[in-house]
DNA sequence: CGGATATCAGGCGTACTGAGATTG
DNA sequence: CCAATCTCAGTAAGCCTGATATCC
């Protein structure tokens, strides 16, 4: 009758995948909940800042940048494009494109979500020093960039 | 025209959160599909290394012991009980309760599981190290442990 | 009574697939 | 003809909430 010992099986406490997805969890619920402070979303964020850095680009281009489906890419403009964060208009030079631009208010917008997700992964990443953060980071960055070559 | 430079944004490159959800998605591909193979799902995982390393519980507990929300338990019970992998029986000395138990299919079906899921963490870790993969396997673990304390 | 358990119905954001129409 | 782009419809697993009935 709920001991206090409840604890999870060694078997799913020492799989990577399992533990990925765990703190993932935690990290998305984090995030999600920030953001929707902001009224925002992840994949608002990430469009901004793709279309901020890299400028102006077709939509299949932004979901190739920032790993989003087609689909998301077509819904997110369109919640982005109502808050007159970006702009959508025809490409004059290949008519089946569609140019999406950031706009003032968007960059604006994207400024606040910076300093927002700053603080939050300080929030994520609170029990581990800065060596460790970074070891972390890198650990991801190579997994995450051997895993999106070859499909 | 599809430059071959579509990389991502060096914010989002090195934003923690996201490299943890992208690393997690591409995990999560990886072992649904590789479970799918097997007729099986993460959650069936779960509940069966569980019920195998803590004996018979009640549903409640095993949500508990495996992070699952109890809906999700009652419908994974269900589908492991269609399969005669579990049984689910009334407790005699708490009538609100369902002992779930392991079965001997359970049991071989977990041992094959088993194997299958420590080829897919092989695949999963590729680039990295041994000392690499514990290291990482380190460093979630204990973010993992901080949240889940404090709801 | 409060508190726990099991179940059901359903929502919601994310990831993805298929199909269609248009254009290069 | 084939390939790429945009759009919409719809699927599916995971995560979560609310409500209800039962029992301690």
């Amino acid at each position: 009758m709920a001991s206090a010992f409840e604890d999870t099986p060694a078997r799913l406490r020492a799989l990577p995948s399992r533990l990925l997805t765990q703190v993932a969890t935690h990290a998305q619920r984090l995030v999600t909940q920030g953001l929707a402070g902001a009224d925002a979303r992840r994949y608002h964020y990430a469009l901004l800042a793709t279309l901020e850095e890299f400028g102006p680009a077709s939509q299949a281009v932004l979901g190739r940048r920032c790993g989003m489906d087609r689909s998301d890419v077509v819904a997110t403009v369109n919640e982005l494009a109502q808050r007159e964060m970006v702009r959508r208009t025809p490409d004059p030079e290949d008519r089946r494109r569609n140019v999406v631009t950031i706009t003032e208010a968007g960059i604006q917008a994207l400024h606040q979500l910076d300093e927002l997700l700053e603080s939050l992964q300080d929030e994520l990443l609170a029990p581990l020093s800065t060596e460790e953060r970074d070891q972390l980071v890198l650990l991801l960055a190579r997994l995450l960039e051997h895993h999106s070559r070859a499909p």
